[in-house]
DNA sequence: GCCAACGTTGGC
DNA sequence: GCCAACGTTGGC
């Protein structure tokens, strides 16, 4: 299994929207960047992932899961842009903050603090790890 | 609201 | 195929 990290903008899709869709999850949709695209085109289904909150909020808000590997984008124009769907698991008890990520040495080369601009990012076994620690979750059910 | 970082586009 | 111009993202 693998580890990602989604971002959202919460005005646009905030995860109580996610956590609203329940089991029946949401099509990732919108993302129109080849290095985003190939991190989804990567995924399998069972695969967890960090839901986080871009510009408003600044942190990472709960835990997903991906439930549909990358299909085309019915909102794009173009078929080469894909989504995935991922339903919502885990609330983080207490968020990590942007600010609490960089802060911390062992997520020092985490791409949520290295490239601030990527939408669709890996996360690495052992960042995932710290993120559940700081975050208060079990790093293996969460 | 500004601006740095970075990806994409298009002229040559 | 290079690179300048431009657009977008997202932190501050």
């Amino acid at each position: 299994m693998r580890y990602w990290l989604f971002k959202s903008e919460p005005d646009a899709w905030s995860w109580d929207d996610q956590l609203a869709r329940g089991a029946a999850g949401e099509p990732w949709t919108g993302v129109r960047n080849y290095q985003a695209r190939n991190n989804m085109r990567a995924m399998a289904v069972g695969d967890r992932g960090l839901f986080y909150h871009s510009n408003l909020g600044k942190a990472v808000m709960g835990t997903v899961e991906v439930i549909a590997p990358a299909a085309p984008d019915p909102t794009a124009d173009d078929p080469k842009w894909d989504c995935v769907t991922i339903r919502a698991r885990l609330p983080l008890p207490r968020p990590v903050t942007l600010e609490a990520a960089k802060a911390d040495p062992r997520l020092a080369a985490m791409v949520l603090v290295t490239n601030t601009r990527l939408s669709v990012q890996p996360v690495a076994d052992a960042e995932w790890q710290v993120i559940c620690e700081l975050g208060g979750l079990d790093p293996d059910t969460a």
